[in-house]
RNA sequence: GCGCCAGUAGCUCAGUGGAUUAGAGCGUCGCCCUGCGGAGGCGAAGGUCGCAGGUUCGAGUCCUGCCUGGCGCGCCA
């Protein structure tokens, strides 16, 4: 990477100066390399000098004036053919600004590099999962879960395209008693369709407390009797329900996969808990946590001592008194699973923040488990709020109002749905106001991003009809051509594109992909600029520069399709 | 009460301890088509970065206290 480079010059620069004897021995801080905010800082820049001028303050006692010292890095930096130019500015910054022979030249590597353009091997083939969604499986999607579904797309995109080995997993709560009470709610409205239908004895059970009562409930009871009939209805209920179950958990998952379909959200793995329990494993833990002291009988109830670890006041109930295991168990022995059994070198899951209070404790099982907590990290995002009228909805699964993932997606389509729930910082919270929603449809940001790219697949085919040879391909004398490329529109929109890997290096450090929103708009506005600014198919324009503003045209849609598909959008060719 | 997060332009939001002017989109007000898609470009107005201290050569950014809002502190998930 280019700042790695620069970083690496720094450092060279700094050891020499020291054995030269123009700086103290002393031991440097690490080397920052920044993005200047203005251009005429350069393309980066280095504060070294003035963090060193400290650093030899605190332990000499001296002063030491941080322009002497970078003017002491200056006079040793060997710029090769990456930096072109290097300043001292200001208190004592090192700005450096990128070689025009190195920026036309890496303007080809866009194109060779294609769908892959910006790939960097931070990752190093580790096996990461990220874990994420895994909403209750007793109903659609709330939109608040469709954040959860882009973020957690759009990150394990990222972190494929740093090098990681990618699992995209569903954790599917199919053991607990929000599913049993699931069971029951589609158990009541499929007796009454049945009975509404006039196949079925009438029988007398009653809606559970709670019980999930949104319309779609009917839809699923009407899904039922199209596979069974009314056989479950003639059953006694306990019969019926365990008959149910299976069918019961097929339809609303289902459900949940074609809803996350509708935003191009696929996974690798579905994975069960009520398997965990099937196959003994969940017992198997507890018993073994037990046996080494981690967990107690008390009370009546099975106890994780999580209060002995850092950050956690309270222990954990895991089996309760009635003998019936908690949530919590089951996540004992998935994350065991993830790490002991399938290997995973780092689990992220991506969490609301209602679920904040569950992070320590996990950290808890993981010293129980003899596990590094650092391998477990919680990507933690802020709620959704539906705003209607102007006034805020509460969304509720069970009572069933609440604005589903697909019902935004009809209104907008699926790459403005990503592109909003994509641009804010996971940690902030979004107020969704349905009607501006969908008044504004056609002037989501992400139509301006793809509005670009279909501009330039336009461009390309002009190009064709006007004479061009293939000018979807990279001539033999196109090192000497891209030359021709100076003017200032130009050489931004280089330098812009070659932030790619930036770009992803900065996604994978934060677990948070926004960034990547407002670089596909950047990249947009500085080709737009370019676009403005430099004719390409004029006939005043001379042959090679119009063949060397191709290949620079052609990087854009490179770079400008491979933003957009690391976010998850489509990169159209027209619109 | 304790913990976590947020408070930046009229609205929705970016902002990685640095350089006289804190950014974007929308909205408002002006320009720019006898030239490749105007779903575009250029410009203007609009800010005591919640408040008060502190650290630093330098704070929207770090520390402390406070205010406002959200979320969490279950034998729920």
């Amino acid at each position: 990477m280019i700042r790695d480079q620069i970083r690496q010059i720094v450092t060279d620069a700094t050891a020499n100066a020291q054995s030269a004897g123009h700086l103290p021995s002393i031991k440097f801080p690490p080397i920052e390399i920044q993005r200047p905010n203005q251009p005429e800082h350069g393309d980066y820049s280095s504060n070294v000098a003035l963090l060193a001028s400290s650093a030899i303050r605190k332990s000499s006692g001296q002063k030491a004036n941080p322009r002497q010292i970078a003017q002491s890095i200056v006079d040793h930096i060997e710029t090769g053919e990456l930096v072109g130019g290097v300043e001292l500015a200001g208190p004592g910054f090192i700005n450096f600004r990128l070689h025009e022979s190195w920026l036309q030249k890496n303007l080809l590597s866009v194109i060779e590099q294609g769908a892959d353009f910006g790939a960097i091997d931070r990752g190093n083939g580790q096996r990461w999962q990220v874990e994420y969604v895994s909403a209750n499986p007793t109903g659609p999607l709330h939109y608040g879960g469709g954040r959860n579904a882009v973020l957690g797309d759009t990150l394990a995109n990222v972190l494929e395209a740093a090098g990681y080995e990618v699992q995209r997993e569903f954790y599917v709560n199919d053991g607990g008693s929000q599913i049993q009470l699931f069971i029951e709610s589609l158990y009541v409205c499929y007796l009454q369709l049945c009975e509404e239908m006039g196949g079925a004895p009438k029988r007398d059970v009653e809606r559970p407390e709670g019980a999930y009562q949104g319309a779609y409930m009917q839809d699923y009871a009407r899904v039922v009797r199209e596979r069974v009939g009314d056989r479950l209805a003639h059953l006694e209920p306990a019969e019926a329900k365990e008959g149910l179950r299976e069918i019961g958990r097929e339809i609303v998952v289902t459900d949940i996969k074609d809803e996350l379909a509708t935003v191009g959200v696929t996974f690798d793995r579905w994975f069960s808990e009520k398997s965990l329990y099937d196959e003994g494993l969940v017992d198997r833990l507890l018993n073994d946590l037990s046996d080494r002291g981690e967990v107690i009988k008390r009370d009546g109830a099975l106890w994780f001592l999580a209060s002995k670890y850092p950050g956690n006041e309270k222990d954990e109930v895991v089996v309760r008194s009635n003998g019936a295991p908690t949530y919590f168990a089951s996540d004992i022995a998935y994350h065991y699973d993830k790490f002991f059994r399938r290997k995973f070198d780092q689990v992220i899951n991506v969490w609301a923040v209602d679920h904040q209070g569950h992070i320590p404790r996990m950290g808890a099982v993981m010293r129980a488990l003899d596990l590094d907590p650092e391998r477990l990290r919680i990507l933690l995002y802020n709620l959704v709020k539906l705003i209607r009228d102007g006034q805020e909805v509460k969304m509720s699964k069970r009572s069933g109002d609440f604005l589903t993932v697909r019902e935004v997606v009809e209104e907008v389509g699926p790459d403005a749905v990503r592109f909003m729930l994509l641009t804010t910082s996971p940690e902030s919270s979004i107020e969704f106001d349905m009607s501006l929603a969908v008044q504004s449809k056609n002037e989501n940001r992400v139509f301006y991003v793809q509005y670009g790219h279909a501009r330039i697949c336009s461009l390309l085919q002009r190009a064709a009809q006007n004479g061009h040879k293939n000018p979807e391909a990279v001539p033999e004398d196109a090192a000497e051509i891209v030359k021709l490329l100076t003017d200032p529109a130009e050489m931004t929109l280089i330098r812009r594109m070659l932030e790619m890997e930036e770009q992803i290096e900065l996604a994978v450090e934060r677990l948070s992909p926004h960034n990547l929103t407002y670089y596909a708009e950047d990249l947009t506005k500085t080709f737009s600029v370019f676009y403005e600014n430099c004719q390409v198919l004029h006939t005043d324009v001379p042959p090679q520069l119009a063949r060397a503003r191709l290949l620079l045209v052609l990087a854009a849609r490179t770079a400008l399709s491979r933003v957009l598909n690391l976010m998850g959008m489509s990169a159209p060719e027209a619109m």
